[in-house]
DNA sequence: GTTAAATAAATTGCGCACAATATAGTTGCA
DNA sequence: TGCAACTATATTGTGCGCAATTTATTTAAC
């Protein structure tokens, strides 16, 4: 392609990516609304639902953020009740962020959202397993180029 | 899919689209180093370098943005010198978006920047239309739903 | 011509993202 | 044992993203 080509705003193959991120967000917002809960809240809380206690390092390695991202996420969680943040008594540099009974309870009121948000999306089961995949490749190869 | 397993972190769909557009952002950074502009500045900017003028909504428009986003970021171009912010003599409501010859001279040292990110990719062309289309498609149907 | 409804942009407040840096704790090795 | 290198998390500052609200202007109905 001509570099004149590259430049022009509806020839970029990432834009549709970032904008459509965005507007997963927007749509799963209302459904969470219920729960109290942000998207990433939302994530995070899965993660705990399935692994009881994880480090911040383990959550970050998982959802591709860092402590600036994890660590005021999951104080608003902690005020919020829904995980304990204790020091790893093996390693005190550790934070096992845990999730607590109420934490646990809200796994019931989320049993609704996958499919709900399904509806919403618009694609159907094929699609989306070439979204997932492809986004998973592209994820591999750009958190590869970091390290 | 059973609800117990539509609530796994691994099944999820639309995960690897949001971290993958992080990553897409993290990927660029550096290339715009140079120009000192942010994804979302270099992205209005490529509009701005089409259109030469644009209203706040029109680039919302093109950009599933709005001005809670938009007007901070104008306003950091402007300050840089790189655009204008008239108000339409026509409609003293609108305000028109102009880019600068400083603006304007910035896409020649972007030139070489989608060259340079295709490289990181590491997807072939037939990949990066299915990306753009998805993606598309996705943002039209979930953009057609706020409607 | 007033005025009510509609429209465009700006403002406010909160929650990400993340680079850069700081702090605290651990490990390895001379 | 002492201490340098490493590791895990926290902090700070900037820039989105967007809901909710406000301000200013235009349009349309009467």
């Amino acid at each position: 392609m001509k570099a004149e080509e590259a430049l022009r705003f509806h020839n970029q193959v990432c834009f549709p990516l970032y904008a459509a991120a965005n507007a997963v967000v927007r749509a799963y917002r209302p459904l969470l609304q219920d729960l109290d809960l942000t998207y990433l809240q939302y994530m995070t809380l899965m993660l705990l639902w399935e692994h009881k206690q994880m480090s911040v390092k383990a959550l970050g390695q998982q959802m591709s953020l860092d402590s600036g991202t994890l660590t005021p996420l999951l104080k608003r969680l902690e005020s919020k009740g829904l995980v304990s943040r204790a020091r790893d008594t093996e390693d005190e540099r550790v934070r096992l962020i845990a999730v607590t009974p109420a934490g646990m309870a809200l796994r019931n009121k989320a049993k609704n959202i996958p499919g709900q948000l399904a509806c919403s999306l618009g694609v159907d089961a094929a699609q989306a397993e070439t979204i997932k995949h492809t986004c998973e490749q592209l994820l591999a190869v750009l958190a590869d180029e970091q390290a």
